[in-house]
DNA sequence: ATACCTCGAGTTCG
DNA sequence: CTCGAGGTAT
């Protein structure tokens, strides 16, 4: 065999050099890819340090495509190879299953603890239970104290050499503490980015541009694997020891529990939530202790590791294959999965949003099946290439709602096309349209489209909004569909005999079984329930109500301030944009909705005929007084948005003309002498030379006067305890839904809104906060646990 | 004009 | 919960 020594001709040595580069090609491609390897590893290893040596002897022949060159998932290359004294074990896993009780549900832990019980003769036995950190398996050598050298897992035989890199992490000791350890010691834990430094890492990254970490397992995993230990120090890791591997001239604890003490003792880091547990209960108890915690732990988890507390038992359990029988990995549900795209359909909304949702092949994702996941919008399926047909990775975002995070490369099927956009509404068939700039289509069907009166109506019945019990999204189909109901108003002259008559038609269509034939008077049960909840939904509030019409741009807060400062549905339906413009937080998009709204005849006629119906509010009022001083000519005037008419115009042009009349009146050259700028005046002279427009104004100011009049002269204002303080609230409340807290706040006077910033007063943080919690402490925002918030209220005299 | 703050709308599954 | 966009303050 040749080696590189110094008389062999550099020709001779480059065709050496490309043989080997081909062969170690070759093996590798059939060792990592086809895992069928070609070549025994000892003859691998020495083909890759003869074509180390030839590269080191001549350093201008090294290519990026050596072998010898690779980072990365296929070929381990810049790292030597080490083979474990005592190999990595790799553990069985547990999943949660399908089942009535615990023990059917975790019948693999049963079992294990079980297998335990019997073949020791043994009851309850002791365990050392501890979290599953989700990062790197590493093995670290000490040599009288000293840190000499450590190693990834690799393949559980063999590992990579990454001593160099591994130096560069603080929490792994280069010298033991204490005494009393032995002169070979060798112990194994999990290299991890703990969730802050992943944060800080993707924050400065985002900045400078760079490529983000796709979570902290690979933050840890690619860290650890440069070749330049100086990028690696740049890279917060964190280490945890969870076991010992080869001792020599030494001994340890008899039980695993006692050994992590010791490593405690000697200066590593073991994660706090080591702990021990008895019998299956125990264990179970644990698990769910932790996955309680799960969020708030420093680092990401995938589940919990039980191993029998005593040495002397886990050697008597022996292994199977390469898997201890005394320790077994008990995983939480994956949070993300692999699935496949069956298709993508169009989901219509309540206002004709067009939204793309994936139907997925059921998977099974953070212990729920998923089978839907949403593309958000045209974009969004552009931006990540979804087609019919390819594999997806699927996760669960923010804990609930699936989500497609990308596509798996190479597995896509030959014939599978770029998705678009439908050009028409798959329910009505009306064209999709997009305006300018927006991201979402919109189905132009309007109330024709059955799927946006379908959704229009669930909004409706909704609980926020008239709370109609028993009509759930179920009969809104069936309504709908055989046309019992167009419309709200309809829903409250539906009679019995409708009802029953639908349900027949509906179960036709389904294929009429025997059981509901027979079932006639529970269908009646049903039919009763509903009526009572449609009129129980009668009585309602003025918020609640506009709420419910689903007008665009208004939400319940919306609906809430107009309810608040207009006071009665009268007062609201008849004002025109121009005077809805002075409301707070009502803008020229909000109020052209609400005046739009009730401009259409048809809306009009549902809104008249939902008040026959016999909709009545509780809280129906007069105007605010407050609106005395929001609301003038000036307001009005500054909300037409006349070009070149600016509020310092307005200003001059009132001071002389009070009324749009007497501006008139006043005329061009009257508007110059009481100080307006020609190119305003030019502008208010177009405006109201233009009959249209003027017709506007005098609207709004006729409307203006109106709504003045009715405002009560002598409205004292009751000073409310909380006026003025804005609210937040987060997490599980005990003793009453968020929804109802927020109620008995805003009688209180105060605000109750949607996220934290510098202007909130307080944040109520109830059982499981989550980010609002952390922003509020960031910001250094009061927050309050539910009992203050309970003590708060019952001290101003009103009960949870 | 810009930066921040809010609100609205859409989303899944049991 | 998150995103996008409307409203308001600067």
């Amino acid at each position: 065999m040749t080696n590189a020594s110094s008389e062999q001709s550099s020709l001779e040595l480059s065709h050496r050099l490309a043989a080997l580069r081909q062969q170690l090609d070759e093996a590798g491609y059939r060792y990592y890819v086809l895992d069928d390897p070609s070549l025994p590893d000892a003859d691998y290893d020495r083909l890759m340090r003869e074509l180390e040596a030839i590269e080191r002897a001549h350093p201008e022949w090294v290519t990026a495509d050596s072998p010898s060159q690779r980072v990365g998932s296929k070929v381990v290359g810049g790292f030597p190879e080490v083979r474990h004294a005592v190999p990595m074990l790799s553990l069985n896993n547990a999943f949660e299953q399908e089942g009535a009780d615990d023990r059917a549900r975790y019948a693999e832990v049963a079992d294990f603890v079980r297998r335990i019980e019997t073949t020791l003769d043994r009851r309850q036995p002791e365990f050392s239970v501890e979290p599953k950190l989700d990062g790197l398996a590493i093995s670290l050598r000490y040599l009288d104290g000293l840190f000499i050298g450590g190693a990834t897992r690799g393949d559980g035989e063999t590992g990579e050499d990454v001593t160099g890199n591994l130096r560069t992490i603080r929490s792994i000791p280069l010298k033991l503490r204490g005494t009393g350890w032995p002169r070979l010691l060798e112990v194994r834990g999990e290299v991890v980015m703990l969730r802050r430094d992943f944060e800080q890492f993707n924050a400065r990254a985002l900045k400078a541009g760079d490529k983000l970490l796709a979570n902290p397992r690979n933050g840890a995993a690619g860290s650890l694997r440069q070749l330049d230990p100086a990028v690696t120090a740049h890279r917060k890791l964190s280490f945890f020891a969870y076991a010992v591997g080869q001792v020599e001239d030494g001994a340890l604890p008899s039980t695993h529990s006692a050994t992590l003490q010791q490593l405690r003792a000697w200066g590593f880091p073991v994660s706090p939530e080591v702990a021990t547990a008895r019998g299956f209960e125990g264990l179970l108890a644990y698990f769910r202790r932790i996955g309680e915690v799960r969020d708030q732990l420093p680092y990401d988890i995938d589940g919990v590791v039980y191993k029998l507390d005593d040495y002397v038992g886990q050697q008597a359990m022996g292994f199977v294959a390469r898997a201890p029988r005394w320790a077994i990995a008990h995983k939480f549900p994956a949070q993300e999965q692999s699935t496949r795209v069956q298709a993508i359909e169009i989901q219509i909304g309540r206002t004709g949003a067009a939204t793309p949702v994936a139907r997925l092949e059921p998977v099974s994702v953070g212990g729920v099946v998923v089978t839907n996941a949403t593309l958000h919008n045209a974009d969004q399926v552009a931006r990540l290439d979804v087609r019919v047909g390819d594999s997806v990775i699927v996760r669960r975002a923010g804990d609930v709602i699936p989500e497609v995070v990308r596509v798996i490369p190479g597995q896509r099927p030959e014939d599978a096309h770029p998705w678009s956009m439908p050009s028409h509404c798959p329910v009505c068939g009306s064209a999709l349209l997009r305006e300018d700039g927006a991201a979402a289509w919109r189905c132009s069907g309007g109330l024709f489209c059955p799927a946006q009166r379908k959704e229009a109506l669930i909004h409706f019945a909704s609980r926020r909004a008239m709370d109609i019990e028993g009509l759930g999204e179920r009969f809104v189909d069936a309504l709908v569909e055989f046309d019992y109901v167009k419309t709200p108003a309809d829903l409250y002259r539906l009679s019995l005999d409708d009802l029953l008559a639908m349900k027949q038609q509906a179960d036709m269509r389904d294929g009429s079984t025997p059981e509901t034939v027979k079932a006639g008077k529970i269908a009646t049960r049903w039919a009763e329930k509903l009526l009572e909840g449609i009129d129980a939904s009668r009585q309602t509030s003025l918020a609640r109500f506009l709420f419910a019409l689903g007008i665009m741009h208004i939400g319940s807060n919306t609906a809430k301030t107009l309810a608040d400062w207009l006071g009665s549905l009268e007062q609201i339906r008849l004002q025109p944009d121009l005077v809805l413009r002075v409301l707070p937080d009502v803008g020229t998009e909000v109020a052209a909705s609400i005046a739009g709204f009730f401009q259409q005849a048809g809306n009009q006629d549902v809104v008249d005929r939902l008040l026959e119906a016999g909709i009545e509010f509780a809280d129906e009022s007069t105007p605010d007084p407050r609106l005395r001083q929001r609301l003038d000519l000036a307001a009005l005037l500054n909300g037409a948005h006349i070009a070149k008419l600016g509020p310092k115009s307005v200003e001059l042009l009132l001071r002389h003309f009070p009324t749009l009349e007497a501006i008139e009146a006043g005329g061009y050259n009257h508007w110059l002498a009481a100080g307006v700028p020609a190119a305003a005046a030019s502008a208010l002279e177009a405006v109201l030379a233009d009959p249209a427009r003027r017709q506007v104004l005098s609207n709004a100011e006729q409307a203006m006067r109106a709504l003045l009049a009715a405002i009560p002269a002598a409205a004292q204002v009751e000073n409310l305890p909380l006026q003025g303080q804005s609210f937040v609230l987060t997490g599980t409340l005990q003793a009453m839904s968020r929804d109802l807290a927020k109620e008995k706040l805003e009688a209180l006077g105060a605000k109750v809104a949607g996220s934290v910033s510098r202007k909130t007063s307080v944040l109520v943080a109830g059982e499981a906060a989550g980010s609002k919690l952390d922003k509020a402490n960031e910001l250094g925002v009061d927050v309050w646990d539910e009992a203050k918030l309970l003590a708060c209220l019952a001290e101003h005299g009103i009960s949870a």
